[in-house]
DNA sequence: CTTTGGGCCTGGACGC
DNA sequence: TGCGTCCAGGCCCAAA
């Protein structure tokens, strides 16, 4: 699934079911995800209690009372479903990887057709120096977050403003979805050169990123094949898209014909595809 | 150093 | 109905 705020979506489900409680057992159904789990993985958890649930990036952090840390990403097409004590979990089907059982009777599954998601195990104290975690930006919801910090890290880019912004070394959780999205409420083009990215337009693509990313989060994230809540619930923020998804269609700020420009145009930029007005972002 | 492209997987949509 | 092709929210790594 998973941009930023379909994960986060996913940790508000998370915490108030796991936090304070041992995690009694860990059933894997395959070796490996992307990667292999590692050695010893059910060991390290079993018996140990959540302290919280935290997110960095697109990655899952769940810290346990051990100072280990598990850290999980959701890939492409993770999905997590709570099942509350009492309630029947349904039989594992082909897709469904992993489970932890809780203390007190919850259990959380994880299916995810495509397995490119992870599972690895970190030190709380050492998490930052973590391989997966080591280069990540700033988090675009906290306050380190701002329009100087975005100038800087966009200065010497050769690439076009919508890859910088898919780079998570510039800022963290940004996907292929929410980078148009942010790029259309800035009113600033995706072939635009990252380096050309000045005070004013970094501002604005601030101001958006936020915007848009919290948005999100207030509509349980957004659903196109898979995302779902941890309630089994649809995220619904995909209605509310400008231009994602939406090759041809006037964009909500223009009162442009359509018929005559061609509307929302679709292009492939770094093998992926990007939305954007030509008539309103430059 | 930065940037590009291929690869990892499965399933669904589409064209014939 | 079946088959082939293309595409999909992410990320790593080798190569240029």
């Amino acid at each position: 699934m998973p941009e930023l705020p379909e994960v986060e979506t996913v940790r508000r489900g998370l915490a108030p079911v796991m936090e304070g409680r041992k995690i009694t057992r860990v059933i894997l159904r395959r070796s490996d995800l992307r990667k292999p789990f590692p050695k010893g993985f059910q060991k390290r958890i079993e018996g140990a209690r959540v302290k919280t649930v935290a997110r960095r990036a697109k990655y899952l952090l769940l810290h346990l009372d051990t100072g280990d840390v598990v850290i999980w990403h959701l890939g492409m097409s993770g999905q997590v479903r709570i099942y509350a004590k009492g309630e029947a979990v349904p039989k594992p089907q082909k897709h469904d990887h992993v489970e932890f059982h809780l203390q007190h009777g919850a259990t959380i599954r994880f299916t995810d057709p495509r397995r490119f998601g992870l599972m690895d195990l970190g030190f709380e104290d050492t998490l930052d120096q973590h391989a997966l975690l080591k280069d990540i930006g700033p988090e675009p919801l906290s306050n380190h977050f701002s329009a100087p910090v975005l100038q800087a890290r966009l200065s010497g880019k050769r690439i076009a403003i919508k890859q910088a912004l898919m780079d998570a070394r510039v800022v963290a959780g940004v996907g292929n979805i929410y980078a148009s999205e942010a790029l259309y409420r800035a009113a600033i083009s995706p072939k635009r050169s990252a380096a050309s990215i000045g005070p004013k337009r970094a501002a604005a693509l601030v101001g958006a990123i936020v915007g848009v990313l919290s948005a999100a989060i207030r509509a349980g994230g957004s659903t196109l094949k898979d995302h779902r809540t941890t309630d089994g619930e649809l995220g619904y923020f995909q209605h509310s898209f400008a231009v994602y998804g939406r090759p041809g269609e006037a964009c909500p700020d223009c009162d442009c014909n359509v018929a005559k420009t061609g509307g929302i145009k679709n292009i492939v930029q770094g093998g992926r595809a990007t939305f954007y007005c030509p008539r309103r972002q430059r």
